[in-house]
DNA sequence: TTGAAAGCGCTAACAG
DNA sequence: CTGTTAGCGCTTTCAA
């Protein structure tokens, strides 16, 4: 690769200008002619800054990492997308980093920028990470955003607007006429699971509705976890007419179990996932959902925390728009009974 | 950040050792006692060595990049798993990059290397990249490997053992009495899809069965092509009972059309899907999977880079083992005539 | 308007 | 057994 000096040669001019006229340095100060004579050359040896040269001098490396639990999902591809776009845009690289290592005692975070790879990261959070351990891993840390969660006493975060997204969901099951409506949620001590919950709550509430505990189930988010739950909402006396999934994930497993006890969907029991991926279009019968704007969430979140990088104060951001989109498919109808 | 100056400094010895001993420098022969206390104050300081000093020294960066058209799937997480394993058994770091912008004129990939952010990549090309498209980008470039595709004239590649896999999904409709097998293939011109194809035929001809070009569509791997293949087997004289789909993808949406035309599975058509993911579990009915070991197309793929990149010689492999896996769920039966 | 030179943190060849 | 030092490619201050 060519490098500097080798384009200081073949213009006939010293390191020094050949930098300041590919940065576009505002100081260029330097004679029109010079000027093209060195984009010319650079461009014909091709050149490209080394990386590591420009990161030690600088003492940055203008790469972030997006660290999360999981990347096989179509709801990260949308986050990444929206931070990669964020990131160009900055004239950042963004890395991509597995959540798996992220534990109480461990450094892998406070290595990635001690070791100057990244200049600060993007965090969503495991779901079962706790506060505390939260906290001691990324203090007042100004190089990290937290995504979709936050924790209490720390800046720095993006969230999707979970309550109005949850209330959608709700709301569409109340204007099909349900009455007793159930919520499959997250874990207890998830601050997500609880603007979700929330959510839920206020939509019944509104309505008149009375929220019964027992239709509320907290095991978390995988397909397992929403069988259970299913499992014991049918042992209840009182079967719910409608059931909303906190997750897409759940969603899915949720219809796994209600197929299993000979329960039809949506004629016996109606069911509505927050969060819309593209499995929900072949599930049987297909999923209707709340879509959430997870692009904007990772757009956001890298251009907060170069932002904080850049020194400014760190801020909470709800995400609102655009706003979150009820996809109607065919696992709602209105109650028999109704 | 402690520097190596500063350890130097606090155990009262020179820089040089310093390195020497972090770095488990063969030719150490520094007094124990020095080294212990090197060691000591390094572990104090909390060291960790700058990564661009390092990479700028020595002009590698550690990194790999892995690059492919979808990270949204579970298999791409196996693959990442496998990766990540091989590299950190060589000390490298596993970079993720997305495949979108990589076309036949892009320099991405030159740029990456380039610029000194990554020693090599390992490269899943997207479906409908050419192979003169993917040789002028890879050209014989031993910075590369190529994973789960591969392309004339070029070494340096790690596949699936797509053959025997493709055979093992048709044996098994075979086994179960059908006769009359249709396939939903990848699009025409790739070697995955061929070799799929392959092992499909294979598997025909050793039953001594007819293979008819109407009941092989090439159509592509996303859910929508497989709807459209079904739709057109559905359209022909002599349906298939069987289908073998060279993609879960693929089988998710083969399902949904079939459901939709108002055919049973697998009372009136089987499915069997190559590749397994969790979703299969959820389908309606649970999809029958042939399990491919992914995971150890990412070991191999990496370890395979890194030798390159220490100058052996490309290798073209083909991943074994663990053997592809019939995973037995609902979307399989004898056929009805049988 | 341009050039010389220092120095970012590290490794390794060489000298003691 | 340990220290000195050059230099990786780049940016930037200062001088010309």
């Amino acid at each position: 690769m060519a490098k500097l000096t080798e384009i200081a040669r073949q213009a006939g001019v010293s390191v020094s200008v050949v930098s300041r006229v590919l940065n576009g340095d505002p100081t260029v100060r330097a004679r029109e002619e010079t000027r093209q004579r060195v984009l010319q050359v650079a461009k014909e040896l091709n050149y490209t800054a080394n990386y590591a040269g420009r990161a030690l001098r600088l003492a940055r490396s203008k790469a972030l990492a997006l660290i999360t639990p999981n990347v096989s999902s179509p709801l990260f591809a949308d986050l990444l997308a929206g931070a990669t776009q964020a990131a160009e845009e900055a004239d950042y690289t963004v890395l991509i980093g597995l959540a798996d290592t992220i534990t109480a005692g461990s450094d892998t975070l406070r290595r990635l920028v001690g070791e100057g790879r990244v200049d600060g990261f993007v965090l969503q959070r495991h779901d079962d990470l706790s506060d505390q351990a939260l906290e001691s891993l990324v203090a007042n840390d100004a190089r990290v955003v937290l995504v979709t969660s936050r924790t209490p006493g720390r800046r720095g975060s993006v969230v999707l607007d979970d309550v109005t997204g949850a209330k959608l969901a709700t709301e569409h099951l109340i204007a099909l006429g349900h009455k007793r409506i159930a919520l499959i949620g997250g874990v207890p001590h998830s601050d997500i699971a609880r603007r979700r919950e929330h959510g839920y709550a206020l939509a019944l509430h509104e309505a008149g509705l009375r929220r019964r505990e027992s239709l509320v189930c907290r095991l978390g988010y995988t397909p397992e976890a929403a069988e259970r739950a299913i499992e014991s909402l049918l042992g209840t006396g009182a079967r719910p007419t409608g059931v909303v999934v906190a997750n897409v994930n759940g969603a899915i497993g949720a219809l796994t179990a209600l197929r299993r006890a000979g329960v039809d969907v949506p004629s016996e029991i109606s069911v509505v996932a927050y969060h819309d991926e593209w499995v929900a279009e072949h599930t049987w019968p297909a999923l209707t959902t709340v879509k959430m704007p997870y692009y904007q969430v990772g757009l956001q979140a890298v251009r907060s925390l170069i932002d904080q990088l850049g020194g400014k104060p760190a801020q909470d951001l709800v995400v609102r728009e655009p706003k979150p989109e009820l996809v109607l498919r065919s696992s709602t109808a209105p109650p028999k009974t109704a």
